[in-house]
DNA sequence: GATACATGTCATTCC
DNA sequence: CCGGAATGACATGTA
């Protein structure tokens, strides 16, 4: 009782103040209440006759409400490491995660960027004020039907951001329900998982396991909280851009190509850019005009923006996708990225048509500046775990020029873009099927494996049947409810804990069954005392060993069966005390006076107890040792030498002596060995569903990137396609696309060049990564 | 009776 | 070197 108490005071309360302090509501009836074997068996272990005695007299005279001076050394590192697991596992905790996300969905309403929100509510938070630095919800909530895919897809927040700054009450209500899920997932999950191992367990055991799963499974759903929704609701608008038409090569300002991406950005949720574009087409020289001048029309759109920023990082971060894929630039197989299905909501927009009328009132400089300041949470993997640092580490890392898009737009990868081979002559043909480029075989491949990879990360990441079970569990019994459904035990650890130790005094008149005892018994497991302590308490209350009648008297002073008919369900719970009793005093509680107790029950009782006793204890009675096996095997050395020292013992009670101290010791040592390699399994498996998690999350992620990647090549397409159609030669005449392709140089000028000199430079791009991969 | 599981015990190693 | 913890292997009891 006292080390149940320890463990409320110690364990949970202080992983009570500490998720206090992190912000996360502790419902400690919940813990308390679930249920959960194997941690059960390892903090408390298994039976415990050494300590069964302290707990004994302890609950005898203090009711196990006393403050009881004895340090539980093991018990206390039990704490101790559990604590420590939980504050090293709090950034994995989910519950925290969700508790945040609550709190964010309570404040931020307002849209005010807060940049002190501490982790994982960064998903929403951060996409919620980036949504309102972009002004007006216009997100087209295409992803609805996303959302199905999985709400864990969104915890990763490297996914587009939420469309709505301002949640609506379906959204309260959901992250809500989610919160709930969340504070419950823990419990329901141990449940589940070790429900199978469930038996009949004591109840004080079911106390402290209960305030101790909470770190097992805190809950993983509320990261589903932050629901990112990919958006791309843009038009697919045109620019008004006219290169001067050169000789057999025209160059192109790389910034404007960069414009029309961005003006084109795929993840831009700005459907409609309200400004004009006029200032900048105005700003274009015209077809006389000659190239050199056009290097610098863009750059005061770029300029005091974040887009090119973040256009950078995106292209970074594909490129890198690319890298880690080691996909080979497949040009044959991108059909399949253009012909992406027509239920694929991301690729419906993306087709600009040349002939589309220029809106010549499209901010270019609002819409880049929109859609890319979304889109940087959009490529921000660190989002998830680290909000506000990622907003504000990943920036500085971004070059500050926009001309350091050049390394990231490196000719390679735009030269092999803006040269399809196979660009038949219909320049004003939408980005078609025989347009390749080095991205076609990645998103193809992308595209190919969405699926599946959808599936694995449904499969290994989010536990649909988790999901599930969540739903069910929280359909049936929801929120908090185990609290409820597992009231008996709750209700025995607290208040059933001075009656239990009535029942267990009465264990010898009752039909407890030994296991049952035995599990009550190892309360303050073996190893989990000290051993002066408890020696001192059991000789202030002499109840062992020297006392015995006293101690029967006061075990028998507790068989009040009112107590036991309050809490029935105690009744089977029954207690070995006769392990720690010495010889003598076992002798003379096998021996009431004959006027108490009929012959019979004295009889059975005497069996019973000889039954109750270990071999050890028996062999010691048998060479009538003078002392309990419990000061034998717990004393220090120094005093167990003391104490044999008292006694003229002969050899071979010496002997029985040492051995009984050597077994009990190493029986302590087993229980406690047997305790870590559960604590080590079930660590083991938290990892691994950890890691499952992530794994899971990753390649959420990579989805989430190809399918930016397929947008971002969609448009690219359409704007070589674009850029293309509009150079006339000087005769005003288009360039034939089976002639001429356009090639990024690495000066930050487009040409354009024959197509025969393009193949080549193409085939030399094309061999380049291999060889670098060799 | 076979089996799984919990627990105790022994031997050994290591600190 | 001793005491004791840790642990694998085995024994035993129980359901």
């Amino acid at each position: 009782m006292l080390s149940l108490k320890k463990y409320l005071t110690e364990g949970l309360l202080q992983f009570t103040i500490l998720l206090s302090l992190i912000g996360v509501r502790v419902d400690v009836d919940t813990y308390l209440t679930s249920q959960l074997p194997p941690l059960r068996e390892i903090i408390l272990g298994p039976s415990s006759a050494y300590t069964q005695t302290q707990f004994h007299n302890l609950r005898n005279t203090l009711d196990g409400y006393g403050i009881h001076p004895k340090s539980i050394d093991l018990d206390n590192y039990f704490t101790a490491r559990r604590l420590l697991n939980q504050v090293r596992a709090l950034d994995r905790f989910q519950v925290p995660t969700t508790e945040v996300n609550a709190w964010l969905v309570h404040r931020d309403p307002e849209g005010s960027v807060s940049g002190s929100q501490p982790s994982s509510g960064l998903a929403l938070e951060s996409s919620s004020g980036l949504q309102d630095v972009t002004g007006p919800d216009n997100g087209v909530r295409e992803s609805e039907t996303e959302q199905g895919f999985s709400e864990d897809l969104e915890d990763l927040g490297a996914v587009a951001p939420p469309v709505s700054g301002d949640l609506t009450k379906e959204d309260i209500d959901l992250i809500d329900i989610l919160w709930r899920q969340d504070i419950d997932l823990g419990a329901g999950r141990e449940i589940f998982d070790y429900s199978h191992r469930q038996k009949e367990q004591d109840v004080d055991k079911e106390l402290r396991d209960g305030a101790e799963q909470e770190d097992t499974w805190p809950g993983e759903g509320a990261e589903a909280l932050a629901r990112n929704l990919l958006v791309d609701g843009e038009t697919g608008e045109s620019f008004p851009v006219q290169v001067p038409g050169g000789e057999d090569q025209t160059a192109l300002s790389l910034e404007e190509c960069l414009r029309l991406l961005e003006a084109t950005c795929p993840f831009g949720e700005n459907a409609e850019f309200p400004a004009d574009i006029s200032s900048i087409t105005e700003a274009v020289p015209s077809e006389s005009e000659p190239p050199g001048l056009q290097n610098n029309l863009l750059s005061p759109l770029l300029t005091g923006t974040e887009s090119p920023f973040d256009l950078e990082q995106q292209w970074q971060d594909l490129m890198s996708i690319m890298e880690m894929q080691a996909m080979e630039v497949n040009t044959s197989t991108s059909e399949v990225l253009y012909n992406a299905p027509p239920g694929d909501p991301l690729s419906t927009n993306y087709s600009l048509a040349p002939n589309t009328p220029i809106n010549q009132n499209v901010s270019l400089h609002q819409a880049s500046l929109g859609g890319c300041s979304q889109d940087f949470s959009l490529f921000s993997p660190e989002v998830e775990s680290l909000p506000v640092a990622s907003s504000s580490t990943l920036l500085p890392l971004v070059p500050s020029n926009s001309t350091s898009l050049n390394s990231t737009f490196g000719s390679t990868n735009l030269a092999g873009l803006f040269f399809p081979p196979q660009l038949n002559g219909t320049a004003n043909d939408t980005a078609g099927p025989e347009l390749p480029d080095p991205l076609g075989g990645l998103l193809d491949e992308a595209m190919l494996d969405e699926i599946s990879l959808m599936d694995l990360a449904i499969e290994e990441g989010f536990n649909p049947v988790q999901a599930s079970q969540l739903e069910e569990e929280f359909d049936s019994d929801s929120g908090l409810s185990l609290d409820s459904s597992h009231s008996p035990s709750s209700l025995s650890s607290s208040e059933g804990s001075s009656s239990s130790s009535s029942s267990s005094s009465s264990s010898s008149s009752s039909s407890a069954s030994s296991s049952a005892s035995s599990s009550f018994s190892e309360e303050g497991a073996v190893g989990y005392s000290s051993d002066s302590e408890t020696l001192d308490l059991e000789e202030a209350e002499g109840a062992v060993g020297y006392q015995p009648e006293y101690s029967k008297f006061c075990r028998m002073s507790y068989q009040d069966p009112s107590q036991l008919s309050c809490l029935p369900y105690l009744e089977h719970v029954g207690h070995n005390h006769t392990y720690n009793m010495a010889p003598s005093a076992l002798d003379s509680a096998d021996l009431p006076p004959p006027s108490t107790l009929k012959k019979g029950s004295k009889e059975k009782q005497a069996d019973f107890l000889d039954k109750q006793m270990s071999r050890d204890e028996h062999r010691a009675r048998a060479m009538k040792i003078p002392f309990t096996n419990d000061k034998i095997i717990n004393l220090p050395v120094e005093e167990f030498n003391e104490l044999l020292s008292k006694y003229q013992l002969s050899e071979a009670q010496l002997s029985l002596i040492r051995d009984i101290r050597r077994r009990g010791k190493n029986k302590m040592a087993a229980q406690n060995c047997r305790k870590r390699k559960l604590d080590t399994i079930l660590n083991l498996e938290r990892d691994v569903e950890d890691l499952q998690r992530d794994k899971a999350r990753l390649l959420r992620e990579k989805v989430e990137f190809l399918r930016s990647l397929r947008q971002m090549k969609q448009k690219v397409q359409s704007l070589y396609q674009e850029v293309f159609g509009r150079l006339r030669d000087e005769n005003g005449r288009p360039y034939s696309p089976s002639q001429y392709a356009l090639q990024y140089a690495g000066d930050g000028s487009v040409l354009l060049i024959p197509r025969t000199l393009a193949d080549q430079q193409a085939r030399r791009q094309e061999r380049k990564p291999k060889d670098r991969r060799k």
